[in-house]
DNA sequence: CGGTTGACTTTCG
DNA sequence: GCGAAAGCCAACC
């Protein structure tokens, strides 16, 4: 374990806990950057999950994030948005006037 | 080492 | 319910 004067997990661990929080998300539902942040630790650290989020390993479900407003975090105009979507919807989250109920399928939630 | 940046969140008008 | 402003924190340059 690292030494205890760092802070908490150590700074190279975050990204790891991000991706990890991330992977554990289910299909078809969906979890906020600031939900994330509180999971591994760093409740006022939802930015820097959005920064892991542009640097993520390819292979993570980074489509299962979106913002608190339930909203797609990126210009909707942008490919990855429209892409972000198109995967939420395949797996059966539903957007009402371009937001997601987080009520109905945020994570976690009841089962 | 210090200012800027940003896939955020919350509060206020 | 929406847009603007402020607060936060680590990565980047």
């Amino acid at each position: 374990m690292p030494h205890s004067h760092d802070r908490q997990a150590g700074a190279d661990n975050t990204y790891a806990a991000v991706f990890d929080a991330v992977r554990r998300i289910p299909a078809g539902r969906v979890t906020t950057y600031g939900r994330i942040a509180r999971l591994i630790g760093r409740p006022r650290a939802a930015r820097q999950v959005g920064y892991a989020m542009h640097r993520c390993p390819s292979g993570l479900p980074w489509h299962r994030v979106i913002n608190a407003q339930g909203r797609i975090s990126l210009p909707a105009a942008s490919t990855a948005a429209l892409a972000q979507r198109r995967r939420l919807e395949e797996e059966g989250v539903v957007f009402i006037g371009g937001k997601v109920d987080l009520d109905r399928f945020g994570w976690p939630d009841r089962d």
